[in-house]
DNA sequence: ATAGGGTTAG
């Protein structure tokens, strides 16, 4: 019967032929003829080749359901067995291939490699290689085939020293699939002394020819970030086939040269006359994120429907990051919302997305979405939602999603702990972080930052110092984030000293340029300690010109120090850089407002709406029972609208009887002076704590998010709110953490 | 043999 199987390669013919078969069979059984043992191996061989040729799961349950049930002549049952592990081999059930492999006392060298593969392919790799090595105990010789697996395997673990034991223990002439095999593994342990080995092995072999090969080896050199060399194997190839075109372009992106890339495809496309793949879309469409080009992504979104690579789901999911990377967010959701076949990987990118662009309450919508349509979470996933809670400071949206993280075996994950250090000091628990930090396996240079960063932002500079200083005793190269979080960390404590120190000795000590937004940090930490001058000085030295964010800095501490001269010189340095000093305006008129120079501060909103500025709104959040809930200033939105603006009242009434006056500098519309009072009180931070005080019980700390920074007349009555409420409350704008306590701000003040 | 989403700073 079996050359029936061999004759019908064709799938729909083998699935027929099945039914025959499989009909035949239970008719036997029914009828008693399996009693003679002698007729099934010949009638059950066939049937489990035809399983294996058409991929019937079903079928093979049965019959290995009936081979544990019967006894079978014992020489074919073990014969009967092999093909059956095979068969779900074939069929990716790797863990009832191994039951029955493990049934089986001499499994055959071909088996004990498909199962080695089986391994090597879908994890977990260290099985793979402990098979081999029971391979070798029970006295089995692995074959030629056996290598390229298990050092498979060992490229899938990351371990380079495992697999070149393996390599020297079986002592044969490593043939061109076992290199490409290992090819992966000196890759990833950015191995390039090894790799150049094998390259000159594979010369000396003529192996070099084979595309395979060559495609292999330039991956392995673009993987090892050294781009000319990829370049010389694939210009040497004499045979190039899309796979190779596509390794290259993508070779390219890998190492941030998205110009090369864009030309080999042009080259590729028009030259050659070779058909794109998706996976070239995708290096392209990467290409074109980087770039931040939406003209080029678009192109090839066009392109990709043309061909109907856009049904793709990697091609659409890249498409979908490139929309979002680009910063539009709008293309992006919409792309989402009709792709066909939504993974894991689309709902990662949208959720990223969504948070890169400032719609982080849309990130967490998109997750539970997620969880609704039964898309598992994975470690990419957690690792945009976590952000998302950072932004929102969504206290228990992030200790959820640490939850999770832990029980799915996600947490030892260091960029999901960098993630959580990151989300437990933003939603101001910084024991926390800590706590997280200290628990990490290996810490990499965001973990030190984020925590340093942390320790910035709520004020704690000298605390920041000293993990930088333990960082350097723990030979960890600091870089320029480091310094960035450092530096900004001096500027909140009033660190003069040490800020101008380490200023100095990133360049000299560290070998880091400083960036622009390295002299951001100095002019704010000179400025905000009153050494306007200095600042003001420092900033005209630059080795390159300052720009908007610079000058910003220096006029926000002219606001701080009521400093006029200095502050109408510097806002006309800004309006000679352009439209994006949007937000300076509001400044210079506070300056105007703060020394009683009424007209001056009217003429600056003048100017201000003449040049068709406008400030960007204030956001406040907080979140209660899991829900955040947002306001902006005057808001009446909210369901207990009426409760809020009574509570406000009511406080109002205290915080007057501990000497509150309204300073109505702050506000920038011309109005009646009571107006402006109402204006104040309606602020978006005031409503969100009012909200907070209303529906949190009196021992819960009230905590607060604003998207801008927190305004003068704010800070001066959320002090005195702490007092008269005797609660707690914590709001992180833009730049740190206040911590208001007992009529007291943490930040002394400044910010 | 190539291959989609992810952490810090601004």
């Amino acid at each position: 019967m079996l050359w029936w199987a061999r004759r019908f390669r064709d799938q729909q013919a083998h699935k027929a032929l099945i039914s025959f078969l499989y009909k035949q069979f239970t008719t036997q059984l029914a009828i008693g003829v399996h009693q003679s043992s002698a007729h099934q191996a010949s009638s059950l061989f066939p049937l489990l080749e035809a399983c294996h040729r058409s991929k019937s799961i079903y079928e093979a349950k049965k019959i290995h359901q009936y081979l544990l049930t019967n006894n079978t002549h014992i020489e074919e049952r073990w014969q009967l067995f092999e093909k059956l592990a095979q068969v779900y081999i074939a069929c990716d059930l790797v863990g009832l291939a191994r039951r029955v492999f493990d049934e089986i006392p001499k499994p055959s060298v071909i088996l004990w490699n498909l199962m080695i593969r089986a391994y090597a392919w879908n994890g977990p790799f260290q099985e793979a290689i402990d098979l081999y090595h029971g391979m070798l105990n029970a006295g089995v010789r692995p074959t030629k085939f056996t290598f390229p697996f298990v050092l498979k395997a060992c490229s899938g673990l990351q371990d380079v020293e495992v697999g070149q034991e393996i390599h020297e223990q079986k002592g044969t002439c490593p043939n061109s699939s076992t290199i490409v095999a290992v090819l992966p593994t000196v890759a990833q342990a950015n191995a390039l002394s090894q790799g150049k080995a094998i390259h000159g092995y594979s010369v000396r072999r003529n192996f070099c020819n084979d595309v395979v090969l060559g495609t292999g080896l330039l991956d392995m050199y673009a993987k090892c970030q050294c781009i000319s060399y990829a370049r010389r194997i694939f210009d040497i190839l004499d045979v190039r086939n899309e796979i190779c075109w596509s390794a290259m372009i993508g070779a390219y992106v890998m190492c941030d040269s998205m110009r090369d890339a864009l030309a080999l495809f042009v080259e590729m496309v028009c030259k050659s006359g070779m058909k794109p793949t998706p996976v070239t879309l995708g290096s392209i469409l990467r290409a074109s994120a980087k770039l931040n080009d939406l003209s080029i992504g678009r192109q090839v979104h066009c392109y990709a429907i043309k061909s109907g690579f856009e049904l793709d789901t990697m091609v659409g999911n890249t498409l979908l990051s490139m929309y979002a990377k680009c910063g539009n967010i709008d293309n992006a959701a919409r792309f989402f919302a009709k792709m066909m076949s939504k993974d894991t990987v689309s709902y990662s990118a949208i959720i990223s997305g969504c948070v890169q662009n400032g719609y982080a309450e849309e990130g967490l919508l998109k997750f539970h979405q997620m969880q609704l349509s039964g898309i598992e979470p994975d470690v990419p996933t957690m690792v945009s939602v976590l952000p998302a809670c950072s932004h929102l400071a969504a206290r228990q949206h992030g200790a959820c999603a640490h939850g999770y993280s832990i029980v799915h075996g996600f947490a030892i994950d260091s960029l999901i702990s960098n993630a959580l250090i990151d989300m437990y000091s933003k939603c101001g628990n910084l024991n926390f972080a800590r706590k997280v930090f200290d628990m990490m396996y290996v810490r990499d240079i965001i973990s030190w930052n984020a925590m340093i960063v942390g320790y910035g932002i709520h004020g704690l500079g000298v605390e920041a110092l000293s993990l930088f200083n333990y960082m350097n005793a723990a030979g960890i190269k600091p870089d320029d984030v480091t310094f960035i979080g450092l530096l900004s960390a001096c500027s909140h404590s009033g660190l003069v000293t040490e800020g101008k120190h380490w200023f100095y000795a990133m360049s000299q000590n560290f070998n880091i340029i400083p960036r622009m937004e390295h002299y951001i940090c100095m002019a704010d930490l000179l400025g905000r300690a009153g050494l306007l001058d200095e600042a003001h000085i420092f900033i005209q030295r630059m080795p390159f010109e300052a720009d908007v964010r610079v000058w910003g800095s220096l006029l926000a501490a002219c606001r701080i120090h009521n400093n006029i001269e200095l502050g109408e010189e510097v806002s006309k340095k800004i309006q000679g850089l352009g439209p994006e000093g949007t937000g300076n305006f509001v400044l210079l008129s506070n300056i105007y407002s703060a020394v009683g120079k009424w007209d001056d501060a009217a003429n600056v909103r003048i100017m201000q709406k003449n040049q068709g500025f406008k400030k960007s709104p204030g956001c406040s959040w907080v979140e209660v029972n899991g829900v955040i809930h947002g306001f902006v200033g005057g808001d009446q939105s909210h369901p207990q609208s009426t409760q809020i603006h009574e509570k406000l009242e009511e406080l109002l009434v205290g915080m007057k009887r501990l000497g509150y006056h309204a300073e109505s500098g702050f506000v920038l519309q011309d109005v009646e002076e009571e107006e402006k009072e109402r204006i104040l009180l309606y602020h978006s931070e005031k409503l969100a704590i009012a909200f907070g005080i209303l529906s949190l019980s009196p021992r819960k700390p009230i905590l607060v998010t604003k998207n801008l920074r927190v305004c003068g007349d704010c800070h001066a009555a959320i002090k005195l709110i702490s007092l008269v409420t005797k609660r707690r409350i914590t709001v992180r704008d833009t730049s740190r953490f206040h911590h208001f306590t007992d009529g007291i701000c943490n930040c002394g003040d400044f910010w």
